[in-house]
DNA sequence: AAGCGTCTCCAAAGCGCTTTGGAGACAAAC
DNA sequence: GTTTGTCTCCAAAGCGCTTTGGAGACGCTT
């Protein structure tokens, strides 16, 4: 059922019934109701690709799916996208994914645009002077960057957790609990949000006159097996921390599995803190010793991102609110205590 | 940069550049090849949504996200997502998720197609009679039904593993172990492969003259909290069962928890089976006692899927393999053993 | 009675693409 | 020299919608 034939049912012109349907002014109130209640009957609804055309507008949002050998799903970024969903589910929006291979990322995200298929888009998994800026800068629709990019001079809207500070923030607590040697499970080296976390360890430790041993630090994909490994051979050492951060809950369900392998006990002989994106399926009060953590939901961040896009395509341009730097809470459960004598 | 300023560009029709580039024999090889070099060089893309206008094809698949307050995110559905996007990722095609409460999962489906943003769809999370079947066929578009649906005579596309019996399976071999009195930790009641995974484990049982006794049944939404509880619950029977089946890794993971907490241990005092849809996240061999269980991959279904979706989009229909029912595979590990005496 | 708004409604253009039905140029065939 | 066929290319229609620029009908004022 299109247009065409509800007019033909109804001796009225497309004119008219799309009118009627968009709830503009020049139309009889009753010749409304007679084509509302048609289009009701009919079970009539426009078909999106078509208005798209005549107005520029879809209701759909864009994300690029990023798909790796060695990671075949990211809990984050499902996380984030469940977030993603709540707020489009709300503007009667829905979302496009693009599935792309790292190196065809600004591929990915120009074909999106020029689909034709959304509105407005988001990037994540942000690196250092990250090219994907500018583009998207250069690109006719409206964008969110999800966490942000060093040494970029330019200013670009983003929404991105303050890593730097909960990462010292947490550093600074184990200090105080008589810490000194301290090793972290990062992220992807390339990646903003493992650089920023491992400068807020190093700030906290400098402060103090301590540095971070480049030897206690893995940065890697973050799935449990890396977490494992790495822990593992930071434990073989003659020397192993007495604490370790990890830059996500997924990484400390390895390492705690690599701690009680080798004897130990979390929060007794090691203190842990993970960074906890608050992923559903990863409780840290779940933990067989509940994990300290700092805490900043992922997909609350899904949905301000999606909030803050869809406001954008329908023209709410709010330029003041462009960088957003959320907090992460610093939450101490079992897995820290005083460093062993 | 569309079609026309190309055209203008290169002085040539809109017909014949469109014919250049999508390799229709009637242009000239020269010209072919300046087209191509100036598509490439202006970057010219395409508008998907026009061309869809006119073809009637998108190079899009479409699928329904199940938004619920109590789960939200489901990590099964994630892995799905994951091999669907690989399977894209090879065809240049992408995919659009509409986000929907499961009140809305017909309507969503309906205005999806409608739409016109996609070539073909799945549909999930069947439940018995499913009217959702009925419908999908009454629309215009390729669906392929991931699971089945019960009590449905008609004819329809699935792709589902054999609940039935893995679960059959499953309850042998602990019947061989000895073990009498079992549990199961279900997904949701309403949901065909609950439906079936308990009708897996009830067979067998009769086979051997015992019964599930209802009192050890829980039908939830998998999450590790409810594993947790509803476990617990069992426990604390003054005949706690010896033998639990969970439909999830994700259940096993609560499970296990509530047992080591009642001070059992899993394998010596409890056999588990857990069914392992194969998530990245959650690696049977990698709990403190590791998992035996009925493996079939949901990311391989996600790919299936995708392949079938797309090879009847590009109209090569194959009847004869409309039904696909895939077998778990029973994998023993450290969590079954003779059952206490 | 003519003129003027005000309501309703409509025909047609246009969004960017594909595709149908030629048209023109040229060479080969008669 | 005319006809036929083969290569290339193009103008225009059409996909389903929105939107611009009227047009007709009606009632009111002068």
């Amino acid at each position: 059922m299109n247009l065409k034939e509800l007019s033909n049912l109804l001796g009225l012109s497309q004119t008219t019934i799309s009118r009627a349907l968009n709830g503009y002014p020049e139309v009889n109130e009753e010749t409304r109701a007679r084509v509302l209640k048609a289009a009701e009957e009919t079970g009539y609804r426009p078909n999106r690709v078509a208005r798209r055309l005549a107005t520029g507008k879809v209701g759909s949002l864009g994300i690029v799916m990023p798909i790796t050998p060695e990671q075949p799903v990211d809990i984050h970024f499902a996380e984030f996208q469940s977030g993603l969903a709540d707020e489009c589910l709300k503007h009667d929006f829905h979302f496009v994914i693009m599935p792309a291979e790292r190196e065809q990322e600004e591929q990915a995200i120009r074909d999106l645009v020029s689909s034709g298929s959304i509105d407005g888009y988001y990037i994540a998994y942000m690196r250092e002077r990250d090219p994907r800026i500018a583009m998207a800068k250069s690109l006719p629709l409206p964008f969110v960057v999800h966490g942000r990019s060093m040494n970029i001079a330019e200013d670009y809207p983003y929404l991105d957790v303050d890593n730097e500070a909960a990462f010292s923030e947490a550093t600074e607590h184990l200090l105080e609990l008589g810490h000194q040697r301290f090793a972290m499970l990062n992220g992807p080296a390339d990646l903003d949000f493992a650089q920023r976390r491992r400068q807020g360890i190093e700030k906290a430790l400098r402060a103090r006159g301590l540095a971070l041993d480049p030897a206690l630090v893995s940065s890697t994909v973050m799935t449990d097996g890396h977490g494992f490994q790495h822990m593992a051979r930071f434990l073989e050492r003659k020397d192993p921390p007495t604490a370790v951060l990890c830059a996500s809950t997924v990484l400390a369900l390895g390492a705690v599995r690599a701690i009680r392998q080798a004897g130990l006990e979390v929060g007794a002989d090691i203190s842990l803190i993970a960074h906890d994106d608050d992923l559903h399926l990863l409780r840290p009060e779940h933990f067989s010793t509940p994990l300290s953590t700092t805490r900043s939901s992922i997909r609350d961040a899904g949905r301000r991102v999606a909030e803050r896009l869809i406001a954008a395509v329908n023209g709410e341009e709010i330029d003041a609110q462009q960088r957003e730097l959320w907090r992460a809470e610093l939450i101490l459960r079992a897995s820290t205590a005083m460093a062993p004598a």
